[in-house]
DNA sequence: TTGGTATATCGGGAAAAGTCGATATACATT
DNA sequence: AATGTATATCGACTTTTCCCGATATACCAA
């Protein structure tokens, strides 16, 4: 994965916002019926609402993050669960302490 | 300094290249008459040599990414010398280790 | 003061990103 | 099979970024 363009993923209010709801899905989001926050994450629909943007919208942004490695997916069902993919976070931590 | 214009600063091939640059300024630039690399940096018309674009284009590429605290400048005579500004560059650090 | 050099700013055209609604796809339920 | 729900993809429009040449500004030297 190209630096730039985990920078250009990181460029976004609405992304970075998405990342932080992410590491503590309990506090930002209702409960979800059959599936563990921990385990899978927080689905598409959840994120939308919080964010209110578009359905499309939200959808893009997390294929964005997902491309970064910054998120994983998993499908389940109908159902797109994200979470915050700790490798390449971790990653993008120590690029900017040793590359940048 | 707002998050995301951090990480606008930072998503681009030769802001990057700019900020590795001025890492190691003996590596990557011929020698400045009158002006220590390590007190003030590099004059604009040396990073604009060495990367290759427009005059007005580096200016203002120094500027986005000064305006994000990742360089700092030092006008004397009619040069501007820019370095990296370490402290902009730790609190990114942490920025990304505790808030991303 | 005139001219020369270094940098900054301005105006613009092309490319990319932001964002939407509409549509497609995938899966579940009846 | 038909319908309903969740997500992804597409097409379009607007805003932002990239990058340039031209011009302005600041400083220096003769």
């Amino acid at each position: 994965m190209d630096q730039v363009e985990i920078f250009k993923a990181l460029s976004n209010k609405t992304r970075l916002q998405i990342l932080n709801w992410l590491k503590s899905p309990a506090e930002y989001f209702p409960e979800q019926p059959n599936a563990d926050f921990e385990n899978v994450g927080v689905c598409v629909g959840q994120i939308q609402n919080k964010a209110g943007l578009s359905q499309s919208t939200i959808s893009e942004y997390l294929s964005i993050l997902q491309r970064a490695d910054l998120v994983c997916a998993t499908r389940v069902g109908q159902w797109t669960y994200y979470k915050r993919n700790h490798e390449g976070i971790e990653k993008l931590s120590k690029i900017i302490n040793t590359e940048l």
